[in-house]
DNA sequence: GAGTTTGAAACT
DNA sequence: CAGTTTCAAACTC
């Protein structure tokens, strides 16, 4: 390869160039597991428009040796990226874009210190919080290798997953790319062999050995969780470290393979990508830190919660891999520690089957879903995506694994829903993607992400016992992730939405640990919060849902705005409620009563019109009867929105030309303005007096003055007041407009205050002379 | 705050 | 699908 791939460039995202997360990147990791910049002109740069090869090989190595480093650097070099320079990619969450990877080779980074490791990947999110992740260019085959994992059974296990199409095969250890919803190439993620050395032995610690396990990546709507293959005897650590390995191996595989597949879709030949692991060195121990996610300009953002569940073993080494990766709708953040629960395998399993424990990340969607789903590692509470035809949702659910038969038998009261178009449908809707019109800006804040576009945020959630996890909630902010504790065990994630840990944050008392009694059948599932009324999830977020009422319906019923919104009753006044973490299991079959009833009960009622109506109209319609539709009793009212064609209403006056309607608004608008403006004119005064006090400070200290209003004394104040009513008489006798009247007797007051200040200013300078 | 009205959701 | 009931929010007093 005399220059840089075009394929492995155009792999790698503009949002490289962002200098910011980059340059944040710890230097205290000497092994060079550190990102390392290199100069922008060390090799040529190809932009994502440069027409990929037709073949690709992308390997990212974290396993590698020092011969394999070596090899890499060779890579690297033939590459054109340099010698001894890592690849660098930065992941920047603040990029609407779609994900793309691209070396960070620009010489405004330049700042990252380049180390003798190849491997290490960069992940930021909009500088808000960087993330390494070991891997390294491979020279062959443009290869990036990110993770090693052994899977002698990955090829029949993908087989049976009936993702065999999109499954390319690779010797040794693999990571199985699918792309499914889309009739693209295939996409292979190569994992180089390494031996029989434990990959991440030296970073574990107690690594015996590599578990055969293959970790299957599923690029398209029906997205699956694919089962993790693991040795029956398999040790805890050996497990923590697959499980890192497989973290790491699916979110980077997810960055680049999401731009794998955008270049797939459009028809470009197959490729594949090898993915391994650096070799114990790049893992960056940042338990308990807080990993904010920048989902800026993304149309949606996916935050991973990490939470160490009580199980962690703290002499284990602690190894957390946060990436935090923007695609261009979601941004993913994760962290992984290490997790003590075995992950089983299930190979041979149906291939229909479409609730599959593993470890997985999806990827878009057939018709570009716009939901995508990254579930690392389940350990012990496995990950179920079900998926519902017709529907945009996005489900996930957590289960209890049970060891090797949890993940071997998929069926079962919790039995995925059979996926008919491709689009992803579960059992908790997460999020659909909306455009809204209606945005309100959504202030800053250091751990909030802001969107500039309609987006949804996702917080993957632990799967775990709560006890432990509830201590993380209470100070999060919206957009924040829970890290693991040092050491942490067992790790779970689900996919869950920004408002959930905020819900979470908001009631102290909620607790998870019901899940951790579910069966495999009943386990956790994610909380879903959908755009309200057409407002978007920011907005929505930005204030706080009334709290609801009901006293029958145990808010398990639509008739609850809390449930019908996707959110847990928080802080409301209801009665039996039933829209709780503690009780899942019946919020799950109430969710799925309401789906099996509407489909798109949770789809936002107020969506796009058709072509040539109003951006914004009520999906059903409404159905009033006596409220003229000019009353909140009317949904469409409620929107702000008129009345379509598809209403059913009676005595509709909720139309454009309806004089009612324009009353109504005007008044609305009045009122709003007042408000406004007293809000102003309070404001204002505030500032005044401020501003008053600030500057009669000085003459306070400055030699013992008087102060301007010690002079307005009463005798002053009387005097003034007859003046002023003594130029409202003129203004009366002259027969003057009010206008006028008031005019001239502002202008009588501005006489007297500068008279009154003026004599202010004469006694002071007397005293002075005095003093003198 | 209690009672009434209203229309969506749920039910038949 | 239509009619009825249930329900909780909106509204009124």
């Amino acid at each position: 390869m005399d220059v840089v791939s075009p394929e492995l460039t155009s792999l790698l995202p503009d949002e490289i160039m962002d200098t910011e997360a980059i340059e944040d990147i710890p230097q205290s990791q000497p092994d060079g597991s550190a990102v390392q910049s290199q100069p922008s002109d060390d090799a040529p740069v190809p932009m994502e428009t440069d027409t990929p090869v037709a073949s690709e090989h992308l390997s990212l190595c974290s396993n590698a040796t020092s011969a394999e480093h070596a090899k890499a650097l060779a890579a690297v070099t033939a590459l054109g990226i340099g010698s001894g320079s890592p690849l660098p990619i930065s992941i920047s969450s603040t990029l609407p874009s779609l994900l793309t990877l691209k070396p960070a080779m620009a010489a405004s980074i330049a700042t990252t210190k380049t180390t003798d490791s190849l491997t290490g990947t960069s992940f930021s999110t909009g500088g808000l919080q960087r993330l390494t992740a070991p891997f390294t260019i491979s020279a062959a085959n443009h290869q990036i290798i990110l993770n090693k994992v052994a899977s002698s059974q990955a090829t029949e296990a993908a087989k049976s997953a009936g993702i065999s199409p999109q499954i390319i095969k690779q010797e040794g250890q693999k990571l199985l790319v699918t792309t499914i919803g889309k009739s693209g190439q295939p996409i292979v993620l190569q994992l180089p062999h390494t031996g029989g050395k434990p990959g991440l032995s030296q970073t574990f610690g107690d690594n015996k050995s590599q578990a055969p396990q293959f970790k299957v990546v599923t690029i398209g709507g029906r997205s699956e969780l694919k089962p993790v293959v693991g040795g029956a005897g398999n040790q805890l650590t050996t497990l923590q470290a697959q499980q890192l390995k497989t973290v790491q191996v699916t979110l980077i595989c997810f960055v680049l393979l999401r731009r794998v597949l955008t270049q797939t879709s459009a028809g470009l030949p197959s490729r594949t990508i090898t993915l391994s692991e650096p070799h114990n060195s790049n893992m960056q121990s940042i338990s308990g830190k807080k990993i904010a996610i920048s989902p800026l300009k993304t149309p949606s953002k996916v935050t991973v919660v990490s939470v160490a569940s009580p199980t962690s073993n703290a002499s284990h080494k602690s190894l957390t891999l946060p990436v935090n990766v923007a695609l261009g709708q979601q941004i993913l953040t994760v962290q992984q520690s290490t997790s003590a629960s075995p992950v089983k395998l299930a190979t041979g399993h149906p291939t229909t089957q479409n609730i599959k424990p593993m470890q997985s990340v999806t990827m878009g969607g057939v018709g570009g879903s716009q939901f995508k789903t990254i579930i690392p590692l389940a350990s012990q509470p496995n990950v179920q995506q079900i998926q519902v035809p017709g529907s945009r949702f996005h489900y996930v659910r957590l289960v209890t694994a049970t060891t090797a038969s949890s993940s071997g038998h998929l069926s079962g009261p919790t039995k995925p829903m059979v996926v008919s178009t491709g689009a992803v449908r579960m059992s908790v809707p997460i999020v659909p993607a909306q455009t809204i019109k209606q945005m309100a800006p959504k202030p800053l804040t250091s751990a909030t992400v802001v969107t500039t576009t309609p987006t949804q945020q996702r917080l993957i959630m632990p799967a775990t016992p709560l006890p432990q996890i509830q201590p993380n909630f209470t100070n999060l902010p919206p957009g924040t992730v829970l890290a693991p504790a040092p050491g942490g065990g067992n790790v779970g994630y689900a996919v869950v939405p920004a408002q959930y840990v905020t819900q979470l944050q908001q009631t102290p008392f909620v607790t998870l640990a019901s899940s951790s009694g579910f069966p495999a059948s009943a386990g956790i599932q994610t909380q879903a919060r959908l755009p309200l009324n057409g407002l978007s999830t920011s907005e929505t977020t930005s204030r706080p849902r009334k709290p609801c009422n009901c006293t029958k319906s145990q808010c398990l019923k639509l008739y609850c705005d809390c449930f019908a919104n996707g959110e847990f009753c928080n802080n409301c006044n209801c009665n039996n409620c039933f829209n709780n973490l503690e009780h899942e299991t019946e919020r799950l079959k109430a969710i799925k009563t309401c789906l099996d009833r509407n489909p798109e009960a949770f789809k936002p009622k107020i969506g796009k019109g058709k072509e040539g109506e109003s951006d914004r109209r009520h999906s059903k319609g409404c159905n009033c009867k006596r409220s003229g539709c000019l009353k909140n009793y009317c949904e469409c009212y409620e929107a702000k929105i008129m009345c379509s064609s598809i209403c059913k209403c009676i005595g509709c006056k909720n139309f454009e030309e309806s004089p009612e309607r324009k009353t109504l608004m005007h008044l609305a608008d009045a009122a709003e303005v007042r408000v406004l403006q007293q809000t102003a004119a309070k404001t204002k005064l505030s500032s005044q007096i401020s501003d008053l006090l600030m500057r009669t400070t000085p003459v306070i200290s400055s030699g013992g003055g008087r102060l301007p209003y010690t002079f307005v004394t009463k005798e002053v104040l009387e005097a003034t007041c007859e003046c002023l009513m003594e130029q409202a008489k003129k203004a009366e006798q002259a027969h003057q407009p009010q206008v006028e009247a008031e005019r001239m007797i502002l202008e009588e007051f501005g006489h007297c205050l500068m008279r009154i200040i003026s004599s202010a200013g004469k006694a002071k300078a007397d005293c002075a002379s005095i003093n003198c």
